[in-house]
DNA sequence: GAGAGCATGTAAGAGGTTACATGATTCC
DNA sequence: GGAATCATGTAACCTCTTACATGCTCTC
């Protein structure tokens, strides 16, 4: 479970509290890389600490509810730079618009051309989301190292929807010369 | 729960078992766009059948097990070719690597090194996967509508994971330079 | 007074994986 | 005798999503 990794690297980064995460942490770039929602960042923290991978601290606040802050322990720690030195199998993608052209390719050019322009606007979208992320400023606290890696995670992403844009191009101009 | 449309779309080529969905759709080039274990598979057709979208016939055997047949309704395939038509969400992917990557940014280069060569040879392993299908023997059975489809198919795969290793190369590089 | 922000959580369900269970036949 | 093939299924579990519930404060 990769989710219960990423908290323990935001957690090793900061003390935060669960609505931190969410909205400090899988609001921003970390979304891009690992979506998780409330209820599992909740449901996570718990089992983090009964696995004594994180402790939990109650801070009493009066003017607004109390926050469970959580902060890695010395057996989180080791156990995140154990992970973030092991090989994972590659993800299992399941993309519905492969599965809907493979069973479309008998029916009419106009719905195969269709589903793909759908997708080309889709993924267009995308790739300008992330060309914005590229461009935007950088964050001064963090060091050379982590903004290389940003600028070389960004890329990639930028690559691959670039790769996926000109593919669909291509299919269209394919469907579109009958 | 694009599983079901897969079923749909295989039921609606040819009358099938669970067994025949496992063995000869599963295992073979569906895998590639949309991977499922027999469990589920089993579910999803009691669901389907619950649904009306799907019959079942049972085939009694005497040397074998007897085996359940299904087969798509009218309902059935005009749920199916709705969904044909109807655009999909992008998918979310999650990719443990780059989630590492983030994290071990502050690691020495070595760490960051052996990750992404270990990911270059996993990928360059399923490129040589994707490329052997692509040269594959064609299908007879198959119309030329269904073979430009299959083409046009294994070519994005091969795209993709081309741009991939492209990106890692290009990053083993940068680290290595140091 | 309405809505947004802060902060926690539960419940229910969809989708997917792993492992186990059964029992006949065929092949080495 | 042991393994593979045929054929069905169940049970337990993990991951993730959606929706709901609570209750206070601050701003418009």
């Amino acid at each position: 479970m990769s989710l219960a990794y990423v908290i323990l690297g935001l957690l090793q980064q900061e003390n935060r509290s669960g609505y931190d995460l969410k909205i400090s942490c899988f609001n921003g770039c970390i979304n891009h890389l690992w979506t998780a929602d409330q209820a599992q960042i909740y449901k996570t923290l718990d089992k983090l600490v009964a696995q004594d991978l994180i402790t939990c601290t109650l801070e009493i606040q009066h003017d607004r509810p109390n926050r469970k802050v959580y902060s890695i322990t010395e057996l989180g720690k080791a156990e995140l730079y154990q992970w973030l030195q092991s090989h994972q199998p590659l993800p299992v993608v399941r993309e519905p618009l492969l599965v809907q052209l493979h069973f479309a390719a008998q029916l009419p050019d106009q719905t195969i051309i269709a589903l793909l322009e759908q997708e080309l606007h889709a993924r267009s979208e995308k790739l300008r989301d992330c060309q914005a992320i590229a461009l935007s400023p950088k964050d001064i606290m963090s060091s050379d190292r982590q903004q290389k890696m940003h600028q070389l995670l960004v890329d990639l992403v930028i690559r691959k929807e670039q790769t996926y844009i000109d593919w669909l191009k291509a299919a269209l101009d394919s469907y579109r010369k009958n």
